[in-house]
RNA sequence: CGAGUGCGCCAGACAGCUGCGUGGCCCUUUGGCCCCGAGGAAAGUCCGGGCUCCACAGAGCAGGAUGCCGGAUAACGUCCGGCUAAGGUGACUUAAGGGACAGUGCAACAGAAAACGAACCGCCUGCGUUAAUGCAUGCAUUAACGCAUGGUAAGGGUGAAAAGGCGAGGUAAGAGCUCACCGCGCUUGUAGCAAUACGAGUGGCUGUACAUCCCAUGGGCUGUAAGAUCAUGUAUACUGGCGGGUCGGCGGCAGCAAUGUCGUUCGGCGAAAGGGCGGCUCGUCCGAUGUCAGGGGGUAGAUUGCUUGAGGCCGUCAGCAAUGGCGGAUUUAGAUUAAUGGCAGACACCUGGUUUACCAGGCACAGAACCCGGCUCAUAAUCCUACUGCGUUUU
RNA sequence: CGGGGUGUAGCGCAGCUUGGUAGCGCAGCAGGCUGGGGGUCUGUUGGUCGUGAGUUCAAAUCUCACCACUCCGA
């Protein structure tokens, strides 16, 4: 993931908590947004509700992770926060990444009929 | 062997695929290759220091910190050694452990009384009245009652604590009133660098200093979003508080003049308003297209700070030790919406099943953000070493 | 990185300065007034004072450490 693809400064986060459409599953909450650029934006949050470093860490980390794998069937030109629930504690990689691929698909981002 | 006490160590190791961050090389269009990539506490942010900006002639006050003694250290509230007190059979452990002869405050309830040394009951003395008894008929003894600017702190339910404790002498009854012993303070001799210990003398002593306070010691403030450099970018709009002194020069006006008054691209003095000195004051400095406060507008990118440092390791010497000297070899995280991951495998270790080979499960606490020295709190399991006036067994 | 504040009954708060008794309102429960409800009046239940140490005769209160929540500044 290149520089460009991180979400970084404060108004385009605002900009997306206010004006973008957010939706939930089991593990994560996905905020979304279109940005009218040729790439994607992504920003993994976990914040300390879900626990001490460590396992907010490990949150993010997952979180990059399924993503990673399922990038390239993803449009391109959204922004997206993607926020760890506290549930995601006791989740595994696979857990993690089958929520998120369900929560996009409910966002109509990528294809009905993706295969993990 | 068990039980326990102290001082420590470590925080599994192996290889595969695939990602991420810094750096380097190649290619420069995507990319490819190589190196390195969390901890003993990185945590809490409780102290100390480095570094850093701001401030600073100097002095005083307030507030906060520390608090047995000696040493170690860059420094510390840390560490080491010692002393004292308390606890433990013991190895050892624990302690903010100066001053209550400077002052103030507090000591609920109960109790007579809780602190300028007190007097409810009791005990004792004196005086008076009454009664009984004795007789030498107005005295003695005993008892009761009353009185005393009477004495007393032996005894009294209370209370955490009762005027230092306890015993003896003493006395009308009593009392550190006197004495022995013990505790405490002070003075002094000896030992010790000292805290202190032991001895002698002396005082006649409630507790609380983790209440205020006194004494001693050191102490400006800011925190890497500090700070520096280069870019980028605009408007001090508006509102409010306070203020524009004085002398001279020049000019205008009034006047016969002295002078008064108004003005100033002028000069000197001065320091009012307001502000700085980052707790305050004296004091000192800035201060006239003034100053302060509110508030508005506009950038918020890059580089640097940024990792070698009071570093850790080994040997040796000094020291009881903390630690220090000397010599040697060794040093690889530097992110910034923030890397250090994910997946499967096999080996150790532990637990359970079962039995000698497998199965199942577990493998802590926890994640760098300027850097060091500590402290505090969280930590599965294993191990090293020294010790115990402890228990069991064997000799 | 730095600096505060709060934690007390089911809920919202006093009490802490100056240490000895934990209290107020709402809610709950019981009863009265009413034919009943509402309303009101009377009585009453309920608190490891966030956790653990220390000082003290005695701690919600003082001191230290820890935990949770929350606010502010750069």
């Amino acid at each position: 993931m290149r520089r460009p693809e991180v979400l970084r400064k404060n108004k385009d986060f605002s900009a997306i908590y206010s004006r973008g459409k957010s939706l939930g599953d089991k593990y994560v909450v996905v905020f979304y947004r279109d940005n009218h650029l040729d790439y994607t934006r992504t920003a993994f949050l976990a914040s300390k509700k879900v626990g001490k470093s460590v396992q907010r860490n490990r949150a993010r980390r997952l979180m990059k992770e399924s993503y990673r794998n399922i990038r390239e069937e993803i449009q391109t030109g959204i922004d997206i926060v993607i926020i760890a629930r506290n549930t995601i504690n006791d989740a595994s990689l696979v857990q993690v990444r089958k929520s998120l691929i369900n929560a996009l698909k409910r966002a109509k981002l990528i294809e009905e009929n993706i295969k993990v």
